[in-house]
DNA sequence: TTGCGATTGTTATATAATTAACGAGAAAGC
DNA sequence: GCTTTCTCGTTAATTATATAACAATCGCAA
């Protein structure tokens, strides 16, 4: 499928970006796009952007530039967003129920099929499409549907023996919420994190130290 | 402060890690450490531990290793988190809640002093430390209160009128929430991304071609 | 149908980041 | 106090990433 095989995370990190930007040429009808005015655009080097894509497919014409719906798709058929994996949500507290409200899995190549608690007063309510379990019956659903993959939104005390329970159960990629490193654990999972505490972190590093840029 | 008035943006976003795994340390009553063996728990090189560190000075001691709670402290020290610096939500939606709601700012360098939002059904509603104001407030609590930094909950088509008029007001520092590029756009800002939607592209992408790990 | 301008894909170069190597200095044991 | 072991800080080598350069190719106009 892909021209090569060792892309580096570098460039698959930057490919939703891409498609972001690709989506709003979309919206405003721009059927055209050159690696130059792109660049531009996202204040990024034009040659990056031709590298970026060129590990994927030469995707252009010489002397046109990229077709966007084009572009836009191949991004989509790359990054897999078509496929609609299944994931069950475990924590429904203030991020999980966010998470859940906010975002439209179906674009993002995910199908939210569960939820998820501890906390026996919000079973059975419902977050979006899914309606909140108690977190005891985790085994049996997962026995009895398909499930690709979890979103952990879990205060990090429970993170450990929550994450040993889906391991065991088969599930080994995560979207991390939670203040606790999976991939130094375990290394045969997929993990994406999202520590929010470093990012914050980062930002008040890079307040403190301004001047240098 | 720093040895080299240059350190690169990976170290950087190193540092909150390392924070974590001291705090661990720490909280287990581990005095001393060496690189090697926190690159071990980290799943780093240890020489990759060293380097970073002495970006910013020699805290160790050949022979000993580092003092886990001094080291922790210098790390605080570099990212500035005793700033305390002032920070306001806008947008109180189910992200800026759980956002306002969920983490410890001021261990994190910030203080919540305020919440913004179109929405009047939700003013005067209490999140943590913040009273949830309207948003039409904007202006005159800005110049009433000192702002450092605006925490960005708010939907995408909504982002680019609200940064304008933060812009305005002198408040440069965002911490990112929304679908947008802010710093695609405005140069002289202080940004930090937190998007959702591209880590989970990620995800998926990985998951897609995971026999390539 | 021919030639010119545009823009890619790709190769070469420059820059940055990571890893390895090693000398110097400190602790701990004898 | 001497020696051995550890472990840092730092410099050197390697690897990875980003940028620049350019030949090949295509659309478009004359």
């Amino acid at each position: 499928m892909s021209k090569s095989d060792n892309i580096s995370m570098l460039v698959i990190r930057r490919l939703p970006r891409y498609y972001r930007f690709l989506s709003e040429l979309e919206e405003q009808h721009t059927e055209r796009i050159s690696s130059n005015k792109l660049a531009q655009i996202m204040n990024v080097t034009a040659s990056q952007v031709r590298q970026d894509l060129n590990c994927f497919g030469g995707f252009g014409q010489q002397g046109y530039g990229y077709s966007v719906s084009q572009l836009k798709e191949e991004i989509s058929n790359i990054l897999g967003l078509n496929h609609g994996y299944k994931a069950i949500l475990i924590g429904a507290g203030n991020f999980g129920t966010a998470v859940a409200k906010h975002l439209d899995f179906k674009k993002l190549g995910f199908e939210l099929v569960g939820g998820f608690e501890i906390d026996r007063e919000k079973f059975g309510e419902t977050l979006g499409d899914i309606v909140v379990r108690d977190e005891a019956e985790l085994e049996s659903f997962c026995t009895e549907n398909h499930v690709d993959a979890a979103f952990l939104c879990v205060p990090r005390q429970n993170v450990e023996s929550t994450l040993e329970r889906l391991y065991r159960l088969g599930i080994k990629c995560y979207w991390n919420f939670s203040h606790y490193d999976i991939s130094a654990k375990y290394s045969d999972t997929v993990v994406e994190n999202v520590h929010l505490s470093d990012n914050l972190m980062t930002l008040c590093y890079r307040m403190t130290n301004r001047g240098e840029l």
